[in-house]
DNA sequence: TTGATATATCGTAATATTACGATTAATATA
DNA sequence: TATATTAATCGTAATATTACGATATATCAA
């Protein structure tokens, strides 16, 4: 137990759960926040901003990375973050095309 | 440690973390799923739907329940799930605020 | 009333997540 | 070369999540 049956669902349903997971911490929600106010932003500037200890904002970053909605470039000693813009429009038609309107006909 | 330090954070960058984690698990995306298939559903075909046991259903409807996505109406011995359909739109809006379209200047 | 059905909740084991100090590795600068 | 800076990774403690059996509760049907 305590581990998620995911052979039940869909590849699709999987996917899905997956990508709202890596969204859905406050720290993370700040962190694309961030980086989309300045297009980029490097690492160190994250540890200073949001306050937690650098090694905790760098596995929030992996956790993002891993699903490709940021990508990083080292530059010199530092590493640059920003979006993956195909990734983040990609993700964004996902999600319109979960919360597509619906039509309720009866209700309970 | 192992808490979110929920502290570091706006209201809105928690409140949309929490949303996002009702929604980030297979069977919960499932159980929405098929809820609007149907308009509205008896939690007990969900557990004859989705293979997991009883419990781990009504676990389930009760975070969805928590963020208000669906309500749910006692039929006699059974329950009928519904989407609440005024909290699915307010969820979509919010989600379409966020993923808004981004114009990237420069990039890394 | 008795038994069947449906669902919520409790208790708990297995696993995952969150956070951070310490360490490592890589580059920059004195 | 020695030192500082930046970021990734390791190890680990605290907490949360996931899943399920067992039990409690409520309604229906005989």
């Amino acid at each position: 137990m305590g581990l998620t049956k995911k052979e039940f669902f869909t590849d699709e349903q999987n996917k899905l759960a997956a990508t709202l997971k890596a969204l859905s911490h406050p720290a993370r929600i700040a962190i694309l926040q961030h980086i989309i106010s300045q297009d980029a932003c490097i690492c160190n500037d994250l540890v200073h901003e949001l306050g937690l200890a650098q090694a905790t904002i760098s596995q929030h970053l992996k956790e993002l990375k891993n699903i490709g909605i940021i990508k990083g470039n080292i530059e010199g000693t530092s590493v640059c973050y920003c979006i993956d813009e195909k990734v983040w429009k990609q993700i964004k038609i996902e999600l319109n095309h979960f919360f597509t309107d619906i039509k309720i006909e009866k209700s309970c």
